[in-house]
RNA sequence: GGCGGCAUAGCCAAGUGGCUAAGGCGGAGGUCUGCAAAACCUCUAUUCCCCAGUUCGAAUCUGGGUGCCGCCUCCA
């Protein structure tokens, strides 16, 4: 694929879409905020895995060289509180539910980052920085903590949008006599009996909420790198403290060109969060939904509207989600996947080959608007409706024909499974992902129960064959006859 | 109190100055089928929360209002 194809990115900074213009040609460099690893991961942790995996993609697709970093904030007064709970250490806590973050993404089929930097390892990094704020009068040390001193950034705010005496205003920050001012922010945090501590310049402590994310995407992806994501509850204060100690610090700007925010996953309109504890696990929606479905449901919506999650929700969605996979299915079983060149020395259709390409130049164009999945996956049903009525006469069609279905399919292959990933070739019926001791009597006996079927019907005795078909639809299992014979499925 | 976002058909959801307001679900009719299911075809918003304005022209811009959400405290 070319660079040529303009990208436009909203940035939250500037509250505009803006062409993406990369810091060094050819090369993205990204940093997503990742999680504080205290419990499961839920679906509003899974929302932007899914998009920034998509986004990374997308951008390979159009030829970058891209380097994703996500951190784990495996130090945080949560993850301490939690570990005293269950009587852990909190690092191995910490540990456990990062590894246990991994694995439902890889389940998700979300790509592995190129780092992911945890910061009980950055703590020199961190200390580093921190003595450098110090130095250059935009911190200080107080109490055995340090705090980053609003007041030397003069921007603060410009992230969020807000002045600084208007959030003076509505503070609900409890006094802190150790701090100059309400809105300073702790780097460094001293430490209190029994928790976990590192030492340092200022006596033992560890580092405050926002300053990891600065030091290590520094570390990783330099100064002014090009994109850096989050949740829109991220905005503030996380992000505006990083702007403030990253750019204090390096005496650049800016510290990221472009800020990329999802919309958070809500439950009952509202907000999905482990402390409310409305949250759905991944694990939980993957015993019920095949992973490519789930990622077809957050990429329904764009990335910056909020999503509404619930079990109606997805179920009305799910039908759209086995068509495109039936039709895509039928197609790998008429042709391997070709060029739009190959299939035209085939002799594949004119009209066909229009259509792929149509829905190749519509689908990217719709991913260059900033990242407009919504649209994008609209196309991809625009062309299995054009690739349809080739296939209906499939095991007559012409070698041209069949050539023409394997242009489609390449690039359904290219675009639904590689860059949106929300392509199976599994089964894509109700429960056919069930498994268990119990199902194995269960088929046998569903088998043994169509043998009767087919048997009456054979004999035109459809009272009887229609009987066994709704006893069975009672029991949840739904029985189709097809010209290729019958098949069945549970009802999930 | 401050900041930000959202409001489009029965539902979900794109579109943010101008061809017929994407796409999906659902619904209606049809093809196929012993009947169903699946699949396919056709139809399904003269109109975009309300009011006023800018413009030759607005769902799209401006002002005002209403409702909902998020952030200002841990948060993806």
């Amino acid at each position: 694929m070319s660079t040529e194809r303009e990208i436009y990115i909203y940035n939250t900074l500037t509250r505009r879409k803006e062409r993406f213009e990369p810091r060094t040609p050819g090369e993205v460099s990204i940093y997503v905020c990742g999680v504080t690893p205290y419990d499961h991961a839920h679906i509003g942790h899974a929302r932007p895995s899914i998009f920034f995996d998509v986004l990374r993609k997308f951008f390979r697709e159009m030829g970058f060289r891209v380097t994703l970093v996500q951190n784990f904030t495996d130090i945080a007064d949560t993850i301490i509180d939690r570990a005293r709970e269950r009587g852990m250490e909190p690092l191995e806590l910490a540990r456990h539910y990062s590894e246990a973050y991994l694995e439902a993404m890889d389940r998700l089929g979300v790509e592995r980052a190129d780092v992911y930097p945890k910061v009980s390892e950055h703590i020199d990094a961190i200390i580093e920085m921190i003595q450098g704020l110090i130095e250059k009068g935009a911190a200080y040390e107080s109490q055995g903590s340090v705090f980053f001193r609003v007041d030397a950034f003069p921007e603060y705010g410009k992230l969020s949008n807000q002045r600084k005496e208007e959030l003076m205003a509505g503070a609900r920050i409890e006094v802190d006599e150790a701090k100059e001012d309400h809105l300073d922010f702790a780097l460094w945090k001293r430490a209190k009996p029994g928790e976990p501590s590192w030492p340092s310049p200022w006596g033992p402590g560890r580092p405050g909420w926002h300053i990891e994310c600065s030091a290590m995407s520094l570390k990783y992806l330099g100064n002014s790198f090009d994109i850096h994501g989050g949740g829109l509850d991220l905005i503030f204060p996380h992000h505006e403290n990083e702007i403030a100690q990253s750019e204090a610090y390096t005496g650049e700007a800016p510290f990221v060109r472009y800020w990329i925010h999802n919309g958070l996953v809500t439950m009952g309109d509202e907000k999905m969060s482990k402390s409310l504890g409305n949250f759905v696990t991944v694990d939980a929606v993957l015993q019920e939904y095949h992973p490519t479905f789930v990622r077809y449901a957050v990429l329904q919506h764009h990335y910056r509207s909020p999503m509404e999650f619930s079990k109606g929700q997805l179920e009305t969605m799910k039908r759209g989600w086995q068509r495109l996979n039936r039709a895509y299915q039928e197609m790998l079983e008429i042709s391997p996947p070709l060029s739009v060149e190959r299939a035209r020395e085939q002799g594949a259709p004119e009209e066909l080959l229009a259509a792929v390409k149509g829905t190749q130049e519509k689908f990217l164009r719709a991913m260059a608007d900033d990242f407009n999945t919504a649209l994008a996956l609209a196309s991809l049903f625009e062309l299995i409706r054009d690739v349809r009525p080739y296939l209906a006469g499939a095991s007559s069609a012409s070698a041209g024909e069949k050539a023409g279905i394997g242009a489609a399919l390449a690039v359904l292959q290219r675009l639904g499974a590689g860059i949106l990933g929300v392509l199976t070739e599994d089964d894509v019926d109700e429960g056919a992902a069930r498994d268990g001791a119990s199902d194995e009597l269960v088929r046998g006996l569903v088998e043994l129960v169509l043998e009767i079927r087919a048997n009456a019907r054979k004999a035109k005795d459809f009272a009887t064959a229609d009987h066994l078909r709704s006893r069975l639809q009672e029991l949840g299992i739904v029985v189709e006859d097809r010209p290729e014979g019958t098949r069945w499925s549970f009802k999930g």
